[in-house]
DNA sequence: ACTGAAAAACCCGCATT
DNA sequence: AATGCGGGTTTTTCAGT
């Protein structure tokens, strides 16, 4: 068996993770109440969450919007085939992809499928409108299966966290 | 053509779109620094922003972690097939899933699977374990077809924000 | 690496227009 | 709906352990 050491080598410690937890969930509460919750002090939160951002292990604080709210109601998951796998044509294709804006995700993958997209339109009129003539003026493209999202069972931006990091 | 109104009717203009696009980008600009790019003071600001987060255009604010940082490296896809579609069946399959911290979404999908799941582990040996011992538990499940992520080309959390909103 | 305290910056309500 | 001000919190720094 391969032993899958954390690559970056970051220690970090329970009141890391715990401290980790708490912002992944709230990005708002306070190092007072952050403090509390760990009997500390804020200054060592306040430090140690310092640590985090600078190793980026925290990579930002974002606002989470409801798309509904915004008229975005329709969400599509893309799975994508191209024609030729060549180097400059991988990168032609995600360069692309990068510059259309109703593209929130763009993963390449090792599957039977080349790219997983993720979109965010208004209906699926503007979905359409997407296929036609931003995707598919892709001369590389080959296929794309897509399916629409009914209902979140689960949608959370939280990485599940293990005592093992 | 069907005209797709704001199901919500809320109400946006040209400022809240520009508090929401910043607030998706960085979470802990403040009401100061929003009010100079906006040409404003700092109360419009705070009255908007509180309202954005009363009406739930803002759901949350979260800080957003480096998987690879934290252990877990490794992305997965997975796009399921139930064997029955009762109801029930459904609800069950969600419950179950609901509870497997590897995954960290879930969405019921209108197309040729029936669930979109995203996994986010440790390494392979960690995905096997979430196959055989979490995900396949399940006695509805006719069978799994996976992906894994190799790079992300694009990854946010930010809904496109267009002006008809 | 932590405590405790103090300085600086910001949040948030209020009076006003 | 906006401005401007002021009290209360929070963030951030710092001396001491």
């Amino acid at each position: 068996m391969i032993e899958t050491e954390n690559p970056s080598s970051i220690r970090l410690d329970s009141i890391d993770i715990n401290i980790i937890r708490q912002l992944q969930n709230n990005a708002k509460i306070t190092n007072k109440d952050l403090a509390s919750q760990l009997e500390l002090t804020t200054t060592p939160i306040y430090e140690r969450v310092k640590r985090l951002e600078k190793l980026k292990v925290i990579e930002t604080y974002v606002a989470l919007i409801n798309p509904v709210k915004v008229g975005k109601g329709l969400m599509a998951l893309c799975m994508v085939r191209l024609e030729k796998h060549t180097k400059e044509k991988l990168a032609a294709f995600e360069k692309h992809v990068a510059n259309i804006p109703e593209v929130v995700e763009c993963y390449h993958l090792a599957g039977q499928y080349d790219y997983h997209l993720k979109i965010l339109v208004r209906d699926m009129n503007a979905f359409q409108h997407f296929i036609v003539n931003k995707l598919s003026t892709n001369e590389n493209l080959a296929n794309v299966q897509s399916s629409f999202v009914m209902s979140r069972i689960t949608d959370t931006t939280a990485v599940p966290l293990t005592e093992e990091s």
